[in-house]
DNA sequence: TATATTTGTATCGTGAGCGATATAATCGTT
DNA sequence: AACGATTATATCGCTCACGATACAAATATA
């Protein structure tokens, strides 16, 4: 109904179970994520690396749609963790190219079973789980 | 297919979108939060106090499931922005009231057209947004 | 009525997110 | 070659989130 998408009762928002499903999921990460010694937004950047290893930050910051505010203090708690190097590119110098260390390829095996473990966790039905990817896909096309 | 929820493939992953949609929502409240010179959060706990003023701080933690930790802090600022006052119960001094000031509540008046504002802004059809409510609250209820 | 437990809130430290802005390297245009 | 525009990253300041912990008030139990 009309007055349930502008309403203003928290029951009525749509944006007030997005906000706390994320925060839930996030948190759904932590005990597994601990044990790698790594945090969520430091997995998705490791997530990004696994597949194209030694890119620039912006190659990483479109993939997340996270900006250099964001990833450059980020990045460097990761260098700091011996998961990644950040060196300057010399055919560009405005560039910095991040690229995994052994210890960073390595946790990729270790990670191996999160996602099911997460699939696990999560009450969805395979269905589900379809349609929210799908609508949330069109949320982020768009927006 | 189940390959497709247990890769390590970031495009595979259900937790992204709803980690960057939540972020990117979020977003789209900015403009006009700032208008009325508040923060999303701040945005979420009135939209609580519209709703039951003078209420615990637990009450609050409790409905958008935020613990004190974030939620003291928040709340000192919403004070100081003149939202709201925070006094101590006197039958039960553990417990510290919010109750909304006139400027509280006078911003209702202000904030009444966004939740259309937001709902014009989003892609989704009034289907896809149903279903999204219905999964996310089956998210955050057995999650 | 002491004392242990529970409850409600606060404090501390760390890591995001993000708007605004800065800076250096590169590119385009003249 | 000079210089303005663009690009890539970094810095700053502020506000969340949240695990761990502290602490006082209230309650339960001995």
């Amino acid at each position: 109904m009309e007055t349930e998408r502008t309403s203003l009762k928290l029951q009525d928002q749509l944006c007030f179970p997005l906000y706390t499903a994320s925060r839930l999921v996030t948190q759904c990460y932590a005990p597994i994520l601990n044990t790698l010694g790594i945090t969520y937004p430091q997995y998705l950047v490791l997530l990004v690396l696994w597949e194209n290893d030694a890119v620039n930050l912006s190659f990483i910051a479109d993939r997340l749609q996270l900006q250099s505010n964001t990833l450059t203090p980020l990045l460097k708690r990761m260098q700091e963790l011996g998961l990644i190097t950040r060196t300057r590119s010399e055919t560009d110098e405005r560039n910095i190219i991040i690229a995994l260390t052994t210890n960073g390829k390595t946790l990729r095996q270790e990670a191996a079973n999160i996602p099911q473990y997460l699939a696990d966790k999560l009450p969805l039905s395979a269905e589900e789980a379809r349609q929210l990817y799908h609508i949330l896909y069109k949320l982020i096309g768009n927006v």
